[in-house]
DNA sequence: CAACCGCCCTGGGTGC
DNA sequence: TGCACCCAGGGCGGTT
């Protein structure tokens, strides 16, 4: 599953489309602009016959700056979403089925939206109304997601602080993309793993050094799977060969029950966590007590 | 308003 | 072999 590493992944991809223009755009699924007011028209419309100017990116979410900057190409990659480059001698996207949008390209290349599981989508958006003072600024679509780990504005003495407000468990808090971004279930269960703490922790119920090493851990695994993913994958190809590369780094917690602790040895426990799954060391990782 | 639940979707895997 | 189910999950809209 695209997760920050992994995003981080096609946006440094996406980078080499800087400098070429967009032509007329297809829309092949609906369900891929579901989130865009007026539908595939209005896509189509508003990212067409347009210079890529940067490739951007908070927490999950990808954006492509277009023409005078006015323009925002948005695109989730959900579970399953990747972009490719397609070559002049690669099939045409019409043939792919999993194919959901495309723009031919100045060069001949063709930039694809490619979607399985169809939870990704795509959308034309503008900036949010105010800008930051040093211009910078993220699309109205982006503006409720928090900064990411990887972002050198963010502040992990806040982060701390705001989520050690929280009721909830430490891991819906991390996953909730409010107070950290980027971070989903995989590299959740992988922090907390390093970081020694129970995923249903109350979140205020943290002291500031265990939330902080959370934090951390975090940015640590995300570091390290950046680094394995931005080296094993052509950027080419946008990442992704199939869907099994994104798993194809060393985990110590996650899809691991059954399996030994590497620190302890202690079998691994997956457990239901709002339709999904934790995994975590029942050893390693303990509730407080509670009085 | 914080918290939380259900739902959207496909295809690989599994058990009968 | 085929069929019915389960599972993976991000995030949004709705409810409490």
């Amino acid at each position: 599953m695209p997760e920050l590493p992994e995003v981080e992944t096609v946006r440094r991809g996406l980078e080499e489309l800087v400098g070429r223009r967009l032509g007329t755009a297809v829309v092949a699924h609906p369900r891929a602009v579901r989130r865009q007011g007026g539908g595939a028209g209005e896509l189509i419309a508003r990212t067409s016959d347009l210079t890529v100017t940067s490739a951007n990116r908070r927490g999950k979410y990808l954006w492509l700056g277009l023409g005078a900057g006015d323009q925002l190409l948005v695109a989730h990659l959900g579970m399953s979403g990747q972009f490719r480059i397609l070559g002049t001698t690669d099939p045409r996207p019409a043939s792919d089925p999993h194919a959901r949008a495309w723009w031919p390209l100045d060069n001949g290349q063709v930039l694809v939206f490619r979607d399985q599981r169809t939870f990704g989508w795509v959308l034309a958006d503008e900036p949010e109304g105010r800008a930051a003072a040093d211009g910078e600024s993220v699309p109205a679509s982006v503006s409720h997601i928090a900064r990411d780990p990887f972002d050198p504005r963010f502040d992990a003495s806040a982060a701390v602080t705001a989520i050690r407000r929280s009721r909830s468990g430490i891991k819906r808090v991390l996953l909730a993309q409010t107070i950290v971004s980027g971070i989903g279930n995989i590299y959740a269960d992988e922090a907390l793993w390093r970081a020694r703490v129970h995923p249903e922790t109350p979140a205020n119920r943290l002291s500031r050094a265990r939330t902080a090493n959370v934090l951390t851990a975090a940015s640590e695994v995300m570091a390290d799977a950046l680094k394995a993913g931005g080296t094993s994958f052509d950027p080419l190809f946008v990442a992704i060969n199939g869907e099994s590369g994104w798993f194809d780094r060393s985990l110590d917690a996650y899809g691991r029950h059954g399996q030994p602790c590497p620190r302890c040895g202690t079998a691994i426990v997956r457990e239901r966590f709002t339709n999904r799954s934790s995994h975590r060391c029942p050893r390693c990782q303990r509730l407080p007590v509670t009085r």
